[in-house]
DNA sequence: TGTACATCAGTGAACGCGCGTTCACTGATGTAC
DNA sequence: TGTACATCAGTGAACGCGCGTTCACTGATGTAC
């Protein structure tokens, strides 16, 4: 979670008190979870902490007594959403899911479970499909973001940068930032079209692994993998 | 531009009047020129209609005249975007350059220059960045953007689909979509790590390539590219 | 186990502000004769 | 070329509303003895 110094002037993103009995916490859990219903109903123009409050159906001193204004609640929503979502990949590195010695469509398959765990994730938590574009779109709260994909980038260049080490790292960064990047997109595209989800995830994977062989073998010394 | 009828209802998406005389024309563009600088200054949910008349030094009933609310004027400007850089991909379509038969650098290359042409476009229009995201984020924008990309998958399809008719037209579908949604995802990437910018865009041509390539051969009676 | 007290959690009501939007109007531009 | 009139473009000032936020308070929970 890093550099929480670096905060745009001005706005408050920290969450205030944190709740010490069983009630509050229920309240702090309510906000987030109501935020997230409302994120996809109108959008993140028109959310406002009274439409929350409402919604929650407490009053508003109550949320501010926990969130000093909507972008610390969006922030705090975000950062579990990251936080959930790094894990698993994290994981499925250090189990060297990542790894490209075995068969092509073995790796395909493997990532294309990975890409189902993480929306699985995304979707359990209320408008999680929505908090990854907010993230993106409030200048504010691009850090949360951008710290996650930092994350996970740098995972990928240790792991595959041990077992591959004649890739160039800085090659290796691009190619995990961009991974990276794609499994996020086809995600959202998913929310646009659920009904190709199945093929979407399949073919991201296959896209992501397909490059990344490349990648892996072209610096083998074998030149550029298939060149006709 | 397609289904104008879709719209959701209670907010109106349309222009007004067009203006008819010059000192209209400016008045209009100026709008939607603002609107752009603001909107990476301060994000789509602080931006406001009297923000706008503020930075353009006009009045709101001017604004007004011409647009009946924010929403309308972001989706003049996602319109006028995504035009121009769909006119950039389909010429470049048109031309051949998506056609997979030449030397696999070649074709990188070519998609490259492709990518690196419809940022410019992006670029040149204030705010240009932003829109994209913004056409993403604000559910009642989502058809504009969501035609773009429809738009350029259908050519796509009809192109690759003629050249290649072995390859399945669902599955040709999917990676058109993919194709299109990592280029853009690209794009935004550039936006927060802009010195990468050239490793980026060459990258992702490499991997849209790759794909497509091994989409193309594992069709072509030879079975899936390379087996290991 | 009961009670007094401290702390935690949430309420009711209100505030000032900036929002989107509109009214009745003035000034600028174009056009007919 | 000049003038009268129609239309277009933009102004000044205000509106009601919902926003974020805070005040002084009540009720709930936990704890010491």
């Amino acid at each position: 979670m890093a550099k929480r110094s670096k905060e745009s002037p001005g706005v408050e993103l920290r969450t205030k008190l944190a709740p010490s009995q069983d009630r509050a916490r229920a309240t702090f859990e309510l906000i987030l979870d109501v935020t997230g219903q409302l994120l996809g109903e109108v959008g993140v123009e028109r959310l406002s902490t009274n439409m929350i409050c409402v919604r929650a159906g407490i009053t508003p001193p109550a949320l501010y007594r926990y969130f000093p204004n909507k972008y610390a609640i969006l922030r705090e929503m975000g950062r579990r959403l990251m936080e959930a979502e790094d894990a698993i990949v994290l994981e499925w590195l250090e189990q060297g899911h990542g790894h490209l010695d075995g068969s092509l469509e073995e790796a395909i398959k493997q990532r294309a479970d990975l890409l189902t765990r993480v929306r699985k994730v995304a979707r359990e938590q209320p408008g999680g499909e929505w908090i990854q574009l907010v993230m993106r779109a409030v200048p504010v709260l691009r850090e949360v973001r951008a710290d996650s994909v930092d994350t996970v980038a740098r995972a990928i260049v240790d792991q595959l940068g041990a077992r591959y080490p004649s890739v160039d790292k800085g090659r290796l960064r691009t190619a995990a930032l961009l991974s990276t990047t794609l499994a996020n997109a086809a995600s959202e595209l998913i929310v646009d079209a659920p009904q190709l989800e199945e093929e979407l995830t399949i073919e991201t994977a296959r896209m992501i692994t397909l490059y990344y062989r490349d990648l892996v073998e072209a610096s083998e010394g074998d030149g550029p993998a298939k060149e006709s």
